[in-house]
DNA sequence: TTCAATCTTGACTAAATTAGTCGGGATTGA
DNA sequence: TCAATCCCGACTAATTTAGTCAAGATTGAA
């Protein structure tokens, strides 16, 4: 699991398609979405390969084409998004046999799978249909009352890759 | 707030230390500690600079010198470990006032935020005693319970730094 | 039929971040 | 005095992420 800011230009993405849907006829083209959003088509354009071949968006070529959500709001989930756009797979070292430095280092692997798995769960519970229900009650309370507590934090960054310094 | 393998080192390093504490007298040289996790001296001395100038560990100077922890066990949180290695504080673009992007851009930056608390909160209420419970009741069936559930996830990488595709 | 707007694809490059090294110095116990 | 250790800051290497480019395929409409 990954989670860059690749992920969330893909969720900003797909919420401003999904609020300009809910506000014309037809499909968003990507240009539109790059114009509101300041993000290049070219960016866009590879994320939503990604997005279409994980079956969250279906597009249509030609003029005057463009792109849908191929689910209902509420069936599109924070973590199937990021999870499109940010595929990668690695494997642990040890993998559940807990014996990797002799315990210790195999100890932070747990802790770090059960906080992975934390937040998958947090995100999974999230989706498109709650976020846009946050913009409509525009109040900033509501919002904070929504997604519990947000505080000034900026930068978040997580990974577990299993790089050693020799 | 940030969370790297960094992290997880300095998290590993620690819980090291204090196994070793418990087992020997006397500072705990951090060529040990290389030795045992695999981790390069010059790395720790990194890492273990930084843990001191937060006040987590202590250090003796000189031959037979090394260090300690600074604090009793269940009164070192991961989160202080993590946010000693890896600080880095950036500003929000649109710091509180919801008008980036027309409100869509600012949303995700809610989601984010919220993410970003749940995990500090988490990750605060875990500390080394916990975590060294964990290696003591060495089933694994224990370890699961306690970190909840542990699935085969392998790489988590969260950033909401502030780059905009043009 | 032609054209322009759009999606599609994949290779490529640039920028940023992270990980890790190195060398020189200061302290201290034996 | 010496070896083991901590201390510090600059440096480099590796990896990842972000973003661009170019060529092509599809389609609606003039």
């Amino acid at each position: 699991m990954r989670l860059t800011t690749r992920g969330r230009y893909a969720v900003t993405a797909l919420l401003d398609l999904a609020i300009q849907t809910s506000q014309q006829e037809g499909a968003v083209s990507l240009s539109d979405i790059a114009k509101r959003q300041s993000i290049s088509i070219s960016y866009l354009e590879q994320l939503f390969s990604k997005l279409r071949k994980r079956g969250l968006v279906t597009s249509i070529r030609g003029a005057a084409g463009g792109y849908y959500l191929a689910k209902p709001l509420d069936e599109i989930d924070v973590m199937s998004i990021i999870s499109a756009v940010d595929e990668s797979v690695e494997a642990m070292q040890c993998e559940g046999r807990g014996d990797c430095q002799g315990g210790t280092m195999c100890l932070t692997h747990d802790l770090w799978c059960a906080l992975s798995n934390h937040i998958e769960q947090y995100l999974n519970n999230i989706t498109l249909a709650q976020l846009l229900n946050m913009k409509n009650v525009q109040s900033v309370s509501e919002r904070q009352h929504i997604s519990s507590i947000i505080k000034d934090i900026n930068t978040i960054t997580l990974s577990t890759s299993e790089a050693h310094p020799a």
